[in-house]
DNA sequence: AAGTTCCA
DNA sequence: CATG
């Protein structure tokens, strides 16, 4: 509707910034379908809180799935071929993340999108993703996809400075952000995540985040 | 600073 | 107590 995204997105697809879209309710048909797979990926592979390179600790809860995780310990950040939990490689990324990632950089105009990391974040109450960048990906030519599930949170979108101010968008159940080319490494960041219900998944929030992090990237 | 704490 |  014309009102800004006080309670819906209502299928709005919103511009951020040059290459840089909001696809409102963009996931919500599968997002159960989703949610569905998320527990089958945890179950090989569980939420853990990471640890930064200074000690401290991450209140969202992560894992992975695909060819590629993202992991966070006092040695800094990269990616990774395999669980460090486990040893083994990180669950394989379902058919149906890779369309959907590929389908929503379509419609933001990045056609040929084929991640091969997955990022899926947790979000319980109190829990906060401070404003940061992007940037541990071999090449920065592909967008990035980052879809929202369950309680709605508040987005963090700043610039390409880190002293740039930013503004502040609501990131309901089944809508998808995409950023790339110009907008590719924005800061950005989710608000400490507020009490809520939401009938599908509780008090919590999921983020699934689409990366291109390796060198190949071939349809 | 992909962190926490403090303070206006 | 919420916000910056």
């Amino acid at each position: 509707m014309m009102l800004p995204d006080l309670f819906a997105t209502d299928r709005e697809k919103i511009a951020l910034d040059p290459g840089a879209w909001l696809l409102g309710d963009f996931a919500l048909d599968e997002a159960s379908a989703l949610l569905a797979e998320i527990a089958r990926i945890a179950a090989q592979a569980p939420f853990r809180h990471l640890e930064t390179r200074t000690g401290g600790t991450m209140s969202v809860a992560m894992t992975n799935c695909g060819d590629a995780g993202w992991v966070s310990d006092r040695r800094g950040y990269r990616y990774t071929d395999d669980d460090p939990l486990s040893g083994q490689a990180w669950p394989a990324m379902p058919s149906q993340f890779r369309d959907l990632a590929r389908r929503a950089a379509e419609t933001a105009g990045f056609p040929g999108f084929a991640p091969d990391a997955c990022l899926i974040n947790r979000y319980a109450p109190g829990t906060r993703l401070s404003l940061h960048q992007d940037r541990d990906e071999a090449r920065h030519d592909a967008p990035i996809v980052s879809v929202s599930l369950g309680v709605p949170a508040r987005f963090i979108w700043g610039g390409q400075q880190r002293s740039d101010r930013p503004r502040r968008h609501n990131l309901f159940h089944g809508d998808i952000v995409v950023w790339g080319g110009p907008a590719r490494l924005t800061f950005h960041g989710i608000d400490m995540l507020r009490k809520a219900h939401h009938p599908e998944t509780g008090d919590l929030r999921f983020n699934l985040t689409f990366r291109r992090a390796r060198l190949p990237n071939l349809a």
